[in-house]
DNA sequence: CCAAAAGTGTTTCCGATACACCCATGA
DNA sequence: TCATGGGTGTATCGGAAACACTTTTGG
């Protein structure tokens, strides 16, 4: 024990919410806790923040040791600190974070970890250990308001997509049906949309145009001042 | 230093960027340091964490011991910790929020305290300690984007304003001119201002109906699953 | 009576919404 | 040839924006 302070700390940990899409559902990738507290029960990713070590390396570090998950949009959420008991063992103060995945390039690793991890529909994700339920209510509730306003659901989907996965994407994150001829003039006009020369491969219909999300426009737009919206 | 751990850990604070509104111009309460680091520059109030003690209380102590200011409206802005040199004595973690106070409520609190503390134009802040320009950056940015959606701007009038009062917030929040008779409307029109019988007093013109902003109306709005805008 | 701000309606415009049919493809 | 989804244009509606004069009060 040669860490030695004047005062007692509080702990501090990062957790994380990993959304991912899955072309129906919206999915969040949870780990089983291995031992005690809550041994046994679904958590969200996270631990220990090392002290030399910043917030969201900690938080990036977490989510590949516990998930193999990386390289995803991630975002700071908000910091959990007012139960004091919100860990049975000490005082914890938790900085949780947010994440955006395409699920196609996550489908295997959720099994390969020591820990069990797994896929779950957010809509019936089990009752999570410590505060985690609270953290991930959370985090639906922004990612819901922030899609609205910032073009972040690209984040959920492969790089190439058609406008029906992204329309349907929307529909279910803003939980609405939405108008196909209106959604497809409004993302065109915005001109945030690159057209590619391709089209969807093996299914049983009319192939679809694939479409791929132009960071550099958006850049440019958010220079001249302007906002994405719905 | 009987308080001794297996890992080190990082010391938690909080830092506090509390806005007041002053019939012109937006204005934020900032201390002197009184010790090193960064002796004798301005900071924003804030404080280490204690361990058995909930962040927004810890937020609200410091508050009120540094600059007298209590009962704000207050709110979790980010964490800062991502620069692990951003306290050169050792790592620490800060929990910033910010406060919106009705400036004449505090007018007179400034100079009581031990410390310095002194109301300053948002526009010209000096130079801050740390990373507080930053968090004060980040503080106005929120505000700014918030006031839009959520009538928390309301927090920065004293309690009966009229509605020229109101639109000059506004007009200085969002860095815009509003044309009278559309605010007038708009704002009528939502429901949420209750009309008094009373004009304000010791004016050198006509003097203008007071208003009240009703915390009734907007929690039956938002259970109505309504926004506010604008 | 003058200065200063309060208070008040209507028209115009643009973006949001509603809406239905033909086309291409693979099975 | 049929089932499945892809792709497309127009008319209507409603809220946002533009806009100027009269009234009240104190000095």
């Amino acid at each position: 024990m040669p860490h030695s302070y004047r005062y007692p700390r509080a702990a501090l940990t990062v957790d994380c919410v990993i959304f991912g899409y899955d072309t129906e559902d919206l999915k969040v990738l949870l780990i089983q806790r291995d031992s005690p507290p809550f041994e046994g029960r679904w958590a969200l990713p996270g631990g220990f923040v090392d002290v030399g070590e910043p917030l969201e390396e900690a938080a990036r570090r977490e989510l590949k040791e516990e998930t193999g998950v990386e390289k995803v949009y991630l975002e700071q959420l908000y910091t959990f600190g007012d139960d004091v008991k919100r860990d049975p063992r000490e005082r914890v103060v938790s900085v949780a974070y947010y994440a955006l995945a395409k699920l196609s390039d996550h489908r295997v690793q959720a099994a390969t970890d020591a820990r069990n991890a797994a896929w779950f529909q957010v809509a019936d994700a089990p009752s999570l250990a410590f505060d985690h339920d609270q953290v991930l209510e959370m985090a639906l509730t922004r990612l819901k308001g922030k899609v609205r306003y910032q073009p972040i659901g690209f984040e959920l989907l492969p790089p190439k997509f058609t406008l029906t996965q992204l329309q349907r994407l929307y529909e279910t994150l803003l939980e609405a049906s939405l108008d196909k001829r209106n959604f497809r003039k409004k993302l065109l006009a915005m001109g945030l949309l690159e057209e590619l020369d391709e089209i969807e491969q093996d299914v049983a219909h009319r192939a679809a145009r694939l479409y791929r999300f132009d960071k550099r426009a958006y850049r440019d737009l958010q220079k001249r001042g302007l906002h994405f919206e719905l």
